[in-house]
DNA sequence: TTATAATATGAATAAAATTCATAATTCTTG
DNA sequence: CAAGAATTATGAATTTTATTCATATTATAA
């Protein structure tokens, strides 16, 4: 014995309440009389409760009848609002915008990014996710994330990688260090010092990839902090020395406590991309992201160039 | 553009997200998992929205899936509930019991044996609407109520009068009144009164059906009072005199304040009917409920005839 | 009572969901 | 990393369900 209400019925029912008939309903509906004179029938067959008083012309509901009407005003709307919030969705107007950072100091540009955002698309869900603990580019191919911001674009199939801005990798040590007095910092220079970086993995610090690495260097120690502002003031006071990008130093470069310097004679340049499912970047949404995250650069670049 | 989210739709995202996947979700909903992804499928097409992320196996919900799952969640519980409710409305443990009295005295015995059934019967919804205002039969065909007491059965198509019980209509004056010396009251012997009644139409009190009417007397003067302790404490003052039901004099029958006599030699009788659709009948509440009335009545019978 | 408006019904048709068989994925494991 | 296992997708056939059409039945009002 099968038991189907269908939402069908439940605006079936309101319909007739409201329209007092259901001939009347039928005509609200776009549907005929007859359709909705079956549609109760077997509606009051499946539910072995009488729905309508029959005695009277035009029909009025039962007392379970009023029943499903309750029920039916207090559901209908819901999926009413759901299926609005799908619109939203299929617009492009909200949808889901989660942010893996792989590239640990970019937190530094992205909020004032996120900030602007935030107030133009208010109905996107944004969230980050420190990109340290896991991997970044199959969870955006998993959809567990939709953005990664990242220094290595890769060739994968699903993934595009939009090229945000150029950064330099720079050498900082307190002003006090007997290497600000070069002119540039090489590989070898490391040998002997305490290098502070995020607490991630080699691969993705740039010093390391591009420099330490390569030359087979390895720093007489490592310390490890998560903050950027830890970083610095660890530098600050002589307890080690770092590579960060240029943007990051920005604001205190003329600071006469730190001394910066490129890494070798020609600098280390690198690019920050933005990786995305290819079928995202038609979300207006995202597109607009990557372009303020673009003019955020410019903003950072002109700061920079400016000193 | 149709946009047809069903209930099936809520217990398939249910199910596959409870089972963990679209073949288990089969089985556990006894269908095919070709018919559910045919679902889901239909589904996305018509919301325009991605439910599902397919790039993992089992698939999983996406946010918006997940959206939907949260309202199925709400929703079907709530159908559920109804379905039981409705379950327990066709086994005959709930129901509506919506009374109307034409004897007004009649709350009198009515109360107790309500008493009674409520305790028994805690889901019928029970409601007394007073039988002043409007013509209670054609109420009971039309279902606005669902059971009549009344004293005088009609033939009615669908309607069956079942008998509850008699009583007689006595006559009551104070014990000071004239009248109190006669064995019995004639019609005569009112139109020097002032009669004491209820509140309604004439053709619905006893004194004047049975007695007034017919013999064309008119009492000197009529006074109404609501309630019946009312009434007996104006005829205890004599201010008039009444005829009620002899059940509603049994407790003070021997008070000395009051006159009891029959009307005319050989009294007046008269019996109380429940009213019911007849299809009604069939209910066990309903059944239950005459069948308390005519033990009440027995119990008033015995309390009069042990006087 | 008759006329009228409203609802019900049966058969035919249209629409839709489900199944079957199988293809195309993703995941797992040697 | 290839092969097998497990999972999901798909197209066509089938079954089920909903709707329409034409008309009968019922309730109300005149």
């Amino acid at each position: 014995m099968k038991m189907h209400i269908e939402f069908r019925h439940l605006r079936t029912i309101r319909a007739i309440h409201e329209a007092g008939g259901v001939a009347r309903a039928a005509n609200l509906l776009n549907i005929t009389q007859s359709a909705l004179s079956h549609q109760i029938k077997g509606l009051e067959e499946q539910t072995g409760v009488e729905l309508f008083i029959r005695k009277s012309k035009p029909i009025r509901l039962s007392s379970a009848g009023q029943r499903l009407l309750k029920l039916a005003n207090k559901i209908l709307p819901e999926i009413d609002a759901l299926q609005s919030e799908f619109e939203d969705l299929r617009s492009g107007k909200s949808g889901r915008l989660h942010i893996a950072i792989e590239c640990h100091a970019c937190f530094e540009w992205l909020f004032p990014v996120l900030e602007k955002f935030r107030q133009k698309w208010p109905d996107v869900d944004i969230d980050i996710k420190p990109g340290l603990a896991f991997d970044a580019l199959p969870a955006l191919q998993k959809e567990n994330v939709d953005l990664v911001i990242s220094s290595d674009p890769e060739e994968l199939p699903g993934i595009t990688f939009t090229h945000l801005f150029d950064y330099k990798s720079v050498f900082i040590s307190s002003a006090k260090h007997p290497l600000s007095k070069k002119k540039w910092i090489e590989a070898s220079d490391f040998a002997k010092e305490t290098l502070i970086t995020y607490p991630v993995e080699r691969s993705r610090l740039d010093v390391f990839s591009q420099l330490l690495i390569p030359n087979k260097v390895e720093p007489a120690q490592i310390r490890q902090a998560d903050l950027t502002s830890i970083i610095l003031l660890l530098v600050a006071s002589d307890r080690g020395v770092t590579v960060l990008p240029d943007w990051v130093v920005a604001e205190f470069r003329n600071n006469s406590e730190y001394a910066i310097k490129p890494l070798n004679k020609k600098g280390v340049e690198r690019g920050l991309f933005a990786a995305t499912r290819t079928e995202c970047l038609n979300k207006p949404f995202m597109r607009n992201l990557i372009d303020l995250a673009g003019q955020e650069a410019g903003r950072l670049q002109k700061s920079l160039d400016s000193l």
